[in-house]
RNA sequence: GCCCCCAUCGUCUAGUGGCCCAGGACGCCGCCCUUUCAAGGCGGUAACGGGGAUUCGAACUCCCCUGGGGGCACCA
């Protein structure tokens, strides 16, 4: 253990493309260490990718962390900034003998490695540009060769390293070939940068992907190649993977937060979800304010093996969330939501009685508003789900009465609350109501499922309300015609 | 192919030698409630991958196998 040395972390994405869950859960657990500890949480942009990194994702990445809440107390430092630490880093490994020029191509290396991977011998660099002489060098630099610096790695012996959550973990050097930290045009690679800033930003403890287990080995020999202190904690975190098990990324579809947010998934509901794959708290409790995911979190209860993304319980999670949400706060969400759909159409008053009536059930924001479609949409977009209303029609006796009577029922001009209760005249034909539900669900909501009918008919209004079921009426007149097939 | 990591219900997990013929949650199934239903209540289904070893005793320790995943870039 570290000690009482106070704790520094760091989640250190690079800008690549949108924050994907992954990342995100990495993010998390920095900073609820972090916090739990009562430490500090960096924020570092490993932008060196020139090619691949966009200034519009750095933006992206900060904006999805405040929207999640993860706030962070140091950054953001691009590492695109420190260059030229990077650089003297390599200068002195150079200089030392640590490292090499090397005047091989990519293209040769990976012809060269696969060759190998072929005959069965381990892949990688083979270690041709190792042993150059000042002679060599000036005759391939002539040649016009592009140059970049490699890490000469150990030829024997073994490197290990205490992780957090694996334990101790090792490889045979002899496995490990020399790798690149400085490109030909002259910018660092990830384990070059990461190794300086780790050590330099005073980092006690790294937390992030098993993807990554295999570099800490070589992260860790430049560092103490470099003479930098070795007082740094590893925890690789198990994997998030998809439907088809494997690692979540760009290729499994949508899992870029912003899709969440989009879809109506409140930030504290992803986060106790995230929160819980990989880690439960002593007590087994599942819905967790962040105070106490703060007051539980640790490295020594995160979990081994990859863990599969289940949308089912975030939903169900989600939908806790929105039911424990006070009143208000759902309105503003529900009326964000639905103005963005349909503009000024939409009301405050409307998008509170919304949330009145369908918080109970209600899973996603998204979810509550698509059931409020019906009130926003004008007679001309009004449409009724093909297939709920087919079934609907099949399985109500007497359908064509049930509308009429209950169209004889909201008819009178006197409008009052209790009107809107549709179940007298439904009875008075001795049908069974809930038999009978379905069918005005349809009609006048647009689909089966969806909120509570009889507000929905108040929110409606008389005329419009009169309307849809008039033209379910109408529908059913055709409808009810011999069919010749 | 080589290296590394992992292995409890369909899924997320609890479990650190006896309290486990394995507990919780989501899902699924059934019943109840009920103005449809995606809510709520009650109940049910369902797992320690296989084989050795250690031990009085193994889900928990060790070994082998099998399976899964990750890495093997001038990406991070």
């Amino acid at each position: 253990m570290t000690g009482a040395k106070p704790v520094r972390v760091r989640f250190a994405p690079a800008p690549t493309g949108s924050l994907h869950v992954g990342g995100v859960r990495t993010a998390l657990y920095n900073w609820l260490y972090a916090r739990h500890h009562g430490g500090t949480f960096v924020l570092r942009i490993e932008d060196t990718d020139a090619a691949r990194s966009r200034g519009e994702w750095i933006v992206g990445i900060q904006e999805t962390m405040r929207w999640l809440g993860l706030d962070w107390d140091e950054g953001p430092f691009l590492q695109s900034d420190r260059l030229d630490q990077y650089a003297a880093a390599a200068g002195r490994l150079l200089i030392e003998g640590r490292a090499y020029e090397c005047y091989c191509t990519p293209e040769e290396v990976k012809a060269r490695s696969d060759a190998a991977m072929k005959a069965g011998r381990p892949p990688g660099y083979d270690g041709r540009c190792r042993d150059l002489t000042a002679a060599d060098r000036a005759a391939r630099a002539a040649e016009g060769r592009p140059r970049s610096i490699r890490f000469r790695t150990p030829d024997t012996g073994i490197s290990r390293f205490d992780d957090l959550v694996r334990g101790e973990v090792s490889v045979e050097w002899s496995t490990v070939s020399d790798f690149v930290i400085v490109r030909s045009d002259d910018s660092p690679v990830f384990f070059l940068a990461n190794a300086v800033d780790d050590a330099e930003m005073g980092i006690t403890h790294i937390i992030r992907g098993e993807d990554l287990l295999d570099t800490t080995h070589r992260v860790l020999a430049l560092r103490d190649a470099l003479g930098e202190s070795m007082d740094v904690r590893y925890a690789h975190l198990p994997l998030l993977v998809g439907a088809d098990r494997g690692k979540l990324g760009k290729r499994h579809g949508s899992v870029a937060v912003e899709d969440f947010r989009d879809r109506g998934y409140l930030p504290d509901a992803l986060v106790n979800y995230l929160a819980l794959l990989g880690w439960a708290p002593a007590d087994g409790r599942e819905v967790l304010t962040r105070d106490e995911m703060v007051a539980e979190f640790d490295l020594d209860r995160v979990t081994h093996s990859a863990a599969f993304f289940d949308y089912k319980k975030l939903d169900w999670l989600n939908g806790e969330y929105i039911r424990a949400m006070p009143l208000d706060e759902l309105t503003v969400d529900v009326l964000t939501e639905a103005t963005a759909r349909w503009g000024d159409r939409v009301d405050a008053t409307t998008a509170h009685e919304v949330a009145r009536i369908g918080q109970e059930r209600a899973v996603t924001i998204t979810g509550l508003v698509d059931q409020a479609a019906f009130l926003f949409e004008t007679d001309d977009e009004f449409t009724m789900d093909p297939q709920d209303w087919d079934n609907a029609v099949a399985k109500t006796e007497r359908a064509p009465e049930v509308l009429d009577a209950v169209i004889a029922h909201l008819a009178p001009s006197e409008w009052t609350a209790e009107r809107t209760d549709v179940r007298a005249p439904i009875d008075a034909l001795g049908i069974k109501v809930s038999k009978a539900m379905p069918l005005l669900y349809t009609a006048i909501e647009g689909h089966r499922a969806g909120l509570p009918l009889f507000d929905s008919i108040a929110l409606l209004g008389r005329e419009r309300s009169l309307a849809r079921l008039e033209a379910a009426r109408r529908r059913l007149g055709s409808a009810a015609e011999p069919t010749t097939s």
